[in-house]
DNA sequence: TTTATATTTCGTCAAATAACGAAATGAAAG
DNA sequence: CTTTCATTTCGTTATTTGACGAAATATAAA
């Protein structure tokens, strides 16, 4: 498939959409966007898989965890996430997600999953 | 549904593509479309509808035809489309649409259809 | 090495989508 | 007013997509 089309298509659902939109913040692992979306780990994994098809995001293994973020290269797909951040107002849902991935819950959560060990 | 993800939703599908990048060229009726992507009426006709939709094109009814341009407001589908027209190069279906509806063969289809009647 | 945890892959299912032809609509010509 | 033609709407069908849970994989901890 061509790849402009990969790109649209993959920004084109709205919890794809929703992914993009927390990685503008910082870079997270499968584990807090899945919290924040609500989804099966499967699900979530999914979509982050469609996304860096798209070369619309990067991954990177940090021990058990793996962290996604925006890939910022030089071609079309930093051209659109650059348009998405600065022309797109943010709605509710996507205040909300930015809101909560800031927050100290997400930032227990993941404490909690590496303390827990200790 | 969200209005970016409507957008990028239409754009998202390879005739709908071709269909916007024809667009850059100059405004098309529904039939010289149709010829182009060789697809039922019917077809081109829900293609242009979930364009129009999306608010990135525009249509303009003269006499029997109904003519499709894009839409060049000031907002998001706007400067998608700038990054569309500007930022993907073209690949090999791309510039045989072009060069079809710039063509003496399509001229002459349209001139057909009308002279027909005389 | 065994166990636990984070993520991915696989198989399945329901819903959305893209295609078509047939029928409906709307404007122009006869 | 009736017919004709371009387009749209509707109903159907095949394919794609988004969701899930279960199983597989990979890494860290015990």
């Amino acid at each position: 498939m061509k790849k402009e089309i990969k790109i649209f298509k993959a920004l084109g659902d709205s919890n794809r959409f929703r992914i993009i939109k927390m990685l503008e913040q910082r870079s997270l692992c499968v584990c807090e966007i899945t919290e924040a979306l609500e989804l099966a780990p499967s699900t979530v994994s999914k979509h982050l898989s469609i996304l860096k098809e798209a070369e619309l995001i990067d991954d990177l293994k940090k021990g058990k965890w793996v962290y996604y973020k925006l890939c910022k290269e030089v071609k079309f797909a930093a051209d659109i996430l650059k348009l998405v951040k600065t022309k797109i107002p943010n709605d509710e849902i996507i205040e909300k997600d930015i809101e909560f991935i800031n927050s100290e819950e997400i930032k227990k959560f993941c404490e909690i999953k590496i303390k827990e060990k200790k």
